[in-house]
DNA sequence: TACCAATATACGCATATGGGTATATCTATA
DNA sequence: TATAGATATACCCATATGCGTATATTGGTA
């Protein structure tokens, strides 16, 4: 019981769900976050921090750049972000995200080891 | 996108995951809740508040009794539902709720107009 | 009309939460 | 070793949120 509503309290927050969709949809570096969301590092890192330390999230170094990636094992968590990305015109905040997302992947690397 | 947010974010707290989920279940009054929540009066009565002044439930007198329904218009909100019900197991509370539920209205008609 | 039951809400309080600024920490490179 | 870039976290602040107690409101009945 505690797991569903810690599941339902980090998705009341705007900039997490925004997140937890892109991190939904593929492993991702601060900075890569942090320019999509068109918000501060500090804000996203914490914002990260929690879903870590919740389990919902799981960071990797490479190098100079921490890359974070969805812990697959909260199944409620899953079937809600599926309901959000089969729905995703409802959302265009959402919808904008993984759009620029798209973008990025297809005209730079970023975090490239040099 | 506000919408999604004000789902998660009535879901947030157990109290009202309760509720939802035996609103989900049927139609009952509030003196029925708080005999199965085990929970105040004004404490049920403000979280139904919310959920009604959010949209959630709806309410409806008869005589002395107020009775709320789920307003089934919230996809998100059905699937989560749902998908709770089915994994009943897991939520013991939950299913403690919903036990108690049936016995009640196995044995005595609560809030029936006299 | 008075009294009672069911329920909603006002008020005050304690705790939780998100966000900005500044700074600490870690890694890469010259 | 010094410098720079990426990121985490400390600290402080403002606002949100849940809860208990007390009281107001509505409907039923004698």
């Amino acid at each position: 019981m505690e797991k569903l509503l810690n599941t339902f309290k980090v998705l009341s927050d705007e900039t997490r769900v925004r997140l937890l969709v892109m991190l939904y949809h593929k492993k991702l570096c601060v900075c890569e976050l942090c320019g999509v969301l068109g918000e501060s590092q500090p804000k996203v890192s914490k914002h990260l921090a929690k879903l870590r330390d919740m389990g919902f999230v799981k960071d990797e170094r490479q190098e100079q750049f921490i890359f974070y990636y969805l812990n697959m094992d909260n199944k409620m968590l899953n079937t809600i972000l599926q309901e959000i990305v089969v729905n995703l015109g409802e959302y265009p905040t959402l919808a904008k995200d993984l759009q620029q997302l798209e973008g990025v992947e297809k005209f730079i690397q970023i975090c490239e080891p040099k």
